[in-house]
DNA sequence: AGCTACTCCTGGTAGC
DNA sequence: TGCTACCAGGAGTAGC
């Protein structure tokens, strides 16, 4: 499921064929894509003239006549694609939006599950302004990460979930990172000692670096580069679907269990569970 | 404040 | 083979 990297990729693949574009029509074949009635009107005749990401969000900024009209604000989620091709191109059974643009190309939102979004924001720091920091920005240092994690109170695998606390994490990067760094993610965020905060923070940017590089994760039939390629990243990975395989590192089971209502796989032995305080 | 449960969806798969 | 039941899971929300 797409997460930072693969939404990077996106967007990096994306970027030269929408910036300077107008979009002269548009197409919603399944309305709750895009939320609001009005998502057609808002978009059409406006021109791209940025298109950027902030943590899984993929931004188009939008002006007309040279003023800022908005964004479109777009979320993978599970299984949203986006292909920008000239036509005649078949985006198949599973098209839900379809932007046509000036130069004879046409946008493509693409999403088996339908739980992607391709909306109009006026304000798109309404949805974005929510967010935490980026991880690979300067605003996330070790001072700031260590002074945060003890600051909550909270299970540090749905912590580093949550989008508000640090933004672009997903499932998949959250388990390989708490492996790397040799943590539970059952650990209590308040009892991550400053020497663990600093792994941590190395071990998650790292692995988004590394995962950006090989241009995502893609282990099943959904995720794929705008180009149709695969990312190369599932190789490396640690944990992450490898439950009843042997750790890369030691040799020992990897175990799952569910943290937060997700599937989560550790090494029992990498990252024992930090033991209970006696008081 | 932090947690769980529920919702949205459908392809894939386990079990029979 | 063909059927059914269940699972995966970002993010938002309701309720405790």
């Amino acid at each position: 499921m797409p997460e930072l990297p693969e939404v990077e990729t996106v967007v990096r693949s994306i970027r030269k064929r929408l910036e300077g574009r107008t979009i002269e029509s548009a197409l919603v074949h399944w309305r709750r894509t895009v939320v609001a009635p009005d998502f057609e009107e808002r978009v059409v005749g406006a021109r791209m003239v940025r298109v950027w990401r902030r943590a899984k969000y993929i931004v188009i900024d939008l002006a007309r006549k040279k003023r800022p009209a908005g964004a479109i604000v777009g979320h993978l989620r599970m299984t949203g694609r986006i292909h920008v091709e000239k036509r005649p191109f078949d985006p198949g059974p599973y098209k839900k939006v379809e932007l046509a643009l000036d130069d004879g190309r046409v946008l493509h939102f693409v999403d088996v599950r339908k739980f992607g979004r391709f909306e109009f924001a006026a304000d798109p720091e309404r949805v974005l302004g929510k967010l935490g920091p980026e991880p690979l920005s300067d605003d996330f240092t070790v001072q700031w990460l260590d002074t945060a994690l003890r600051a909550k109170r909270r299970v540090l695998k749905s912590l580093l979930l949550d989008q508000t606390f640090v933004a672009g994490l997903g499932n998949i990067y959250v388990d390989e990172t708490l492996h790397r760094s040799g943590l539970h993610p059952l650990t209590r965020s308040e009892r991550v000692k400053p020497a663990e905060a600093a792994r941590l923070h190395a071990e998650i940017q790292a692995v988004l670096t590394s995962a950006i590089e090989r241009e995502g994760s893609s282990f099943d039939v959904f995720y794929r580069t705008p180009e149709g390629n695969p990312g190369q990243y599932q190789d490396e990975f640690r944990v992450y679907g490898r439950d009843g395989k042997p750790c890369r590192k030691c040799g020992t089971i990897i175990e799952r269990l569910v943290v937060g209502q997700r599937g989560t796989h550790v090494c029992p032995r990498c990252q024992p569970r930090s033991p209970k305080r006696s008081k």
